[in-house]
DNA sequence: TCCCAGGGTAGTC
DNA sequence: GACTACCATGGG
């Protein structure tokens, strides 16, 4: 077991993790176990220090996104002119994109659609249970997210027993384009953003946001502004926006916050869901 | 009971 | 191109 010691104001744990755009991870002990394809480890922020314990240090390293000069990313942030954004980024500065797989990423956004975080986890934990590896990390038992080609083998009564609804027809449909490589996962990450996305939603199931946050979280394209329900409440109450077509919301957003854009969206889609949760 | 959730599809015009 | 009904499920 490695130990990774990593200091930075500008990492929290906690807010990294709760901000929807990982659904696979579990507290312990005042950290969290975090769990991504077949791979586990520990995580926990103290004060300005984050702890990672783990077996792949690079992979982690990577995944955390600890290349990033997030004081400048902040920095940026904290500076808007927009009010909303420069409260976020205060507030949620210990907030950072992971850089996750490209399958995970991708069915889990495809279960995310009109739904809410605790289930989106609730049915991808069965998922993994069904279909998974039973692993260990220490003495923690963890089931690895299921290929493709795994996937691929199921019907869509499997899916719907598991709880996807009408979403069950789409996993059939996605696991099969990519089990059969008539998509390739990695070969579209050679395509701009704008082309990435346009190959993303060519899969049924995948919409403008899905594939604007598969994008962001599992291409790591920070131009991306993903626009669900959220963000486009705080459109119309924090930015005073008119425009109600998502397509042109996120366009606005992007040219905006630029090469900044996935960070901003994370700080203020954080910080208006904190909002929420305090008020009820 | 209705409303809503990290929306998307297919049909209509 | 835009508008809309419909799609499962569960919590508030």
């Amino acid at each position: 077991m490695k130990k990774i010691t990593f200091k930075s104001e500008y990492f929290n744990a906690q807010d990294t993790l709760d901000c929807g755009q990982i659904f696979r991870y579990k507290p312990i002990n005042g950290g969290f176990f975090v769990f991504s394809g077949d791979k586990a480890c520990f995580l926990k922020t103290v004060g300005e220090w984050t702890y990672i314990e783990c077996e792949d240090e690079e992979y982690f390293k990577n995944f955390f996104d600890l290349n990033q000069d997030y004081a400048k990313i902040n920095g940026f942030a904290k500076e808007s002119k927009h009010k909303i954004v420069s409260l976020s980024a205060k507030r949620a500065k210990g907030v950072r994109i992971l850089n996750q797989l490209k399958e995970e990423t991708l069915f889990s956004f495809i279960i995310s659609q009109n739904n809410r975080i605790p289930r989106i986890k609730d049915i991808i934990e069965r998922t993994c249970k069904a279909l998974g590896k039973k692993l260990k990390f220490g003495e923690e038992e963890y089931y690895s997210f299921p290929s493709a080609t795994d996937l691929a083998q199921k019907d869509e009564q499997f899916f719907k027993d598991l709880g996807y609804g009408y979403r069950a027809k789409y996993m059939v449909s996605v696991a099969k384009s990519v089990a059969s490589g008539q998509i390739s996962l990695d070969g579209i990450g050679l395509l701009s953003t704008a082309s990435l996305k346009k190959s993303l939603t060519s899969l049924t199931g995948v919409g403008p946001k899905v594939a604007d946050c598969i994008a962001l979280f599992a291409y790591h394209r920070v131009d991306s502004f993903p626009v669900d329900t959220w963000i486009e409440k705080l459109y119309r109450e924090d930015f005073c926006g008119t425009l109600t077509d998502r397509n042109k919301i996120t366009e606005w957003f992007s040219n905006e916050f630029g090469e900044y854009s996935g960070y901003v969206q994370q700080y203020v889609f954080y910080y208006k869901r904190s909002l929420e949760k305090y008020e009820n």
